[in-house]
DNA sequence: GTTCTAACA
DNA sequence: TGTTAGCA
């Protein structure tokens, strides 16, 4: 699959990536920090942004907004990663019978181990537990 | 003019 | 996270 080179091929500088994702540059670098994203360098020391950054990033931006936390963001990338690179490499298995996107059932868990977490952030554990409602009615 | 790292009235 | 300082 050529199409994989092409979503990671290096394109786009920081100013793009910002006017595209509607982040702070702050926050850009510190999601690579965290290991979320691995922008390439140019030889001044420059980020490159590839398709698959930029894509990454938006899907952090999203399940910010939802409150999930930088730890949560990263299990479910990491999660995300995992799939990817499981269908990257052909399965013995020819007969996949059960195949759940396990998204809901991931996000479940992971909110639900969020709910611990909100202590220590009391303002916006209102609107989250409203967002939680969804999973546990 | 833009991006980078490091640090905080 | 914002923002500022001092470079490249």
């Amino acid at each position: 699959m050529s199409d994989e080179i092409r979503r990671n091929m290096p394109l786009f500088s920081m100013g793009i990536v910002t006017d595209l994702t509607e982040l702070s540059s702050r926050q850009v670098r510190y999601y690579e920090q965290q290991g979320l994203i691995r922008p390439v360098r140019t030889k001044g020391n420059q980020r490159l942004f590839s398709f698959n950054d930029v894509d990454r990033l938006l899907q952090i931006k999203s399940l910010m907004e939802k409150g999930v936390n930088i730890a949560g963001v990263k299990e479910m990338l990491r999660e995300k990663d995992q799939q990817q690179a499981q269908e990257a490499q052909p399965e013995p298995q020819p007969q996949e019978v059960t195949k759940p996107d396990l998204s809901d059932a991931e996000l479940h868990k992971l909110l639900k181990r969020q709910l611990s977490e909100l202590g220590s952030r009391p303002n916006q554990s209102h609107l989250i537990r409203g967002e939680l409602s969804r999973f546990f009615h």
